[in-house]
DNA sequence: TAGATTGTTAATCGATTAACAATC
DNA sequence: TAGATTGTTAATCGATTAACAATC
């Protein structure tokens, strides 16, 4: 079992390397990754041993085959499709976002309760109504799921959502939602965000201003 | 010096509790407080313990004065003003999103280098062109900035920004961002945290499957 | 009072980093 | 070889939780 954090830099160790790799790199040191990552040499080596590819102390890692490593931990090899549930100005923009933004995760629906948002296509992907959320979920085989609704929704709609068999939630609802064991869940908490950076802020200000 | 986490949840532990408030709650226990933020008990009284107000055996916490213990810590008293720099799909949905979220936290401007998106009004924000960022944010006294812009630019972006006085940055491009030490930076790669759920939700499969 | 809950410390847990023998 | 880098373990660090005397 992989941790949380590991699969984190993986992704990111991932979109680096492809840059690379673009720029001709062929090999590169764990403290070359570590620098660009931001993250310490020791930690990547960590990392990068889950991935069934060593390095060798002469010639470090090589690119191609890292990667290939790392595309071999993180993909599901068929593919994985996805959804985004509520098309508000968040979730339009999420949609746009993700759509196309690594092959092998598919936008494959959109859903929203509001009909006025419903039967068309919106950043090319087909916005359903939630009534149509079951079979197209079934249909689609769809197994990813953006959620963008409101707060007062989050949590009734996450359990339809599970309901349906999707097995895991990226949930953008300023209200942590709870899922079953089985189903992977990450909040992110825009306001949260935000609100930690305005109050440190303040704090880095007074900082300065000591220092 | 208060952890980011503990800052973060307190955000969670306001918002909760302005809707509690508004339902007519008047007094709240640690366990209850706990339960509707998805985190222990433990971890709220000793998250309290910052505010500078107790509460009492018999009591518990008297919900206004927590609040205002809540505020008193989190609030800067005259408010704060904030940026959105880069209005594309992402940037235009942030603006709507944080837009009269919280009083005390005011969206001031938006900024692109796109002559066709500048000189206009969007979700009630002025958008201004990038050169115009060192004045407006002077003039402003706008010291939050929310960067959207894509990946090439947001470290040439975020320099400066960091020139212009700003002291909090939340970067939503995905990489990751490096700044002063007092310059407190929060990175949201949206893309991570997609492809962390995309990996999880296979093994939670897989789980769900053995199970 | 008796009992629930508080503030607070000690124990636990997990993740990161430092260090080093093995290796090319 | 000599030296840099690897995989990997031990030490460190920080955050969370369990426990408990104090309290209303």
């Amino acid at each position: 079992m992989i941790s949380e954090k590991t699969i984190g830099r993986l992704t990111l160790y991932r979109r680096i390397l492809n840059d690379l790799i673009r720029e001709g790199s062929d090999s590169l040191r764990s403290h070359e990754l570590a620098k660009l990552a931001g993250v310490s040499a020791a930690q990547v080596r960590r990392d990068l041993m889950v991935v069934g590819y060593e390095g060798s102390p002469k010639r470090g890692y090589e690119s191609l085959k890292l990667l290939e490593g790392i595309r071999g931990t993180l993909d599901e090899p068929g593919g994985q499709k996805m959804a985004v549930i509520g098309v508000g100005n968040l979730g339009r923009a999420l949609l746009a976002y993700f759509t196309g933004r690594r092959p092998g995760l598919a936008m494959a629906a959109a859903f929203d309760k509001d009909p006025a948002r419903t039967g068309r296509v919106i950043h090319g992907c087909h916005c359903y109504h939630m009534d149509e959320l079951e079979r197209v979920i079934e249909e689609e085989d769809i197994r990813v799921a953006v959620l963008a609704v409101p707060a007062v929704a989050a949590q009734q709609v996450a359990d339809k959502l599970v309901r349906c068999g999707i097995s895991g939630i990226l949930n953008f609802a300023p209200v942590p939602v709870q899922a079953s064991q089985h189903v992977y869940l990450e909040n992110i908490d825009l306001t949260m965000s935000l609100e930690k950076v305005a109050y440190f802020a303040r704090d880095a200000k007074a900082a300065g201003i000591t220092a």
